[in-house]
DNA sequence: CTATTCTTTACACAGTCGTACCAGAAATAG
DNA sequence: CTATTTCTGGTACGACTGTGTAAAGAATAG
């Protein structure tokens, strides 16, 4: 008794090229076909391993929502106190190398929250795991409901002139926005 | 030499309600066929009045922005200061009913960024339409340069908190965010 | 080698997409 | 009324969608 054994890496090889090709050419018209053409498998490998066209969907945006996490907030909850968070976050988020991933992410986002039922995970995760990280840098002993305020507005802040960013492409005008709200941070207890 | 006359009103009365569609059911499904059932008409008079797909989209879109504008930032740029038009633009950004509208804003938004020479002219008002009235809020004295910081804060301030808002549905936690943002904008002169 | 199991592919199918075409209804001017 | 133009609906067509089925290729154990 024996046989071919299961290939268990092969989805995560798959879905690293699938959400490149879908960092590229976009969330909105993605299809079986032009993505199994550009990775040079056929459509059904992809569907082998991705069960269906909603689950490759899920498996995208999950793995999308890590690698941010991963490039930009990893390490948040370990610097000092809020601010220095706060600044390491934007820098991260708002270089350029970063936009394409962002503008799915908001993509995602948007997407999201108009089909709640089915990209429910993607919600649940999307304020809460940055929310932990911010409020872990803030010390354990900043009173919680604080810390959840701050926390909640640097996200919404960092957020909202990354979209402006993406946007307009005018980063002089919201790099001089960022700053002054970074500034703010730091100087008085806020 | 005659003829019925050009009903010149027609496609903005379809186009009320396909918006009112969108808002409700989404719209990156949207579709033609679906639509025309729902308003009562055949598809081809929907295609007659705005020409192909891709027109349809541009038209919806930016009725919304009109929408958005018209309810929650008609009368920014008469107020008196920029916190108090602050104030008045999360009130009504934030208002429960206009959830849903927010939702198709923002999933638009996200289509947007991945398809930008379709939607350009989407992208450049965004941003602008508000910065207009924000800075106005200012009134005439003030530095052209913090006026324009200070409007970029707060739309990306109120827009990253309606994100929040409308993917974690925690009222109390962003509302009071959002009171520490608008309190910091009234006390000192920012 | 054979047997077994997994992987990948080619093909087919029903359904939906956007849109072009055409005929009839509706509304005007003369 | 007729002539003319617009509006609307029915139908059709090619392209593309997700997915099911079946066969071929690849990798193991004995």
């Amino acid at each position: 008794m024996a046989g071919r054994p299961v290939d268990h890496d092969r989805r995560a090889e798959l879905l690293e090229e699938v959400v490149d090709y879908t960092v590229e050419h976009g969330f909105s018209d993605l299809t079986w076909r032009p993505v199994a053409a550009a990775l040079g498998v056929s459509t059904n490998t992809l569907v082998h391993r991705f069960g269906s066209k909603e689950q490759l969907l899920v498996a995208i945006l999950g793995r999308l929502r890590e690698r941010i996490l991963e490039a930009t907030g990893e390490l948040l909850g370990e610097q000092h106190d809020l601010a220095t968070a706060a600044r390491v976050a934007w820098t991260r988020t708002s270089a350029p190398e970063r936009a394409p991933e962002f503008k799915l992410f908001f993509a995602v986002y948007g997407r999201a929250l108009q089909a709640p039922g089915q990209f429910a995970g993607f919600l649940d995760r999307v304020v809460a795991d940055w929310m932990a990280r911010l409020c872990e840098a803030q010390g354990p002993d900043t009173d919680p409901a604080t810390a959840h305020r701050r926390a909640t507005l640097v996200i919404a802040t960092i957020r909202g002139l990354l979209l402006d960013l993406l946007a307009t492409g005018d980063r002089d005008r919201v790099q001089d926005a960022a700053e002054s709200f970074l500034a703010a941070l730091e100087s008085p207890p806020g």
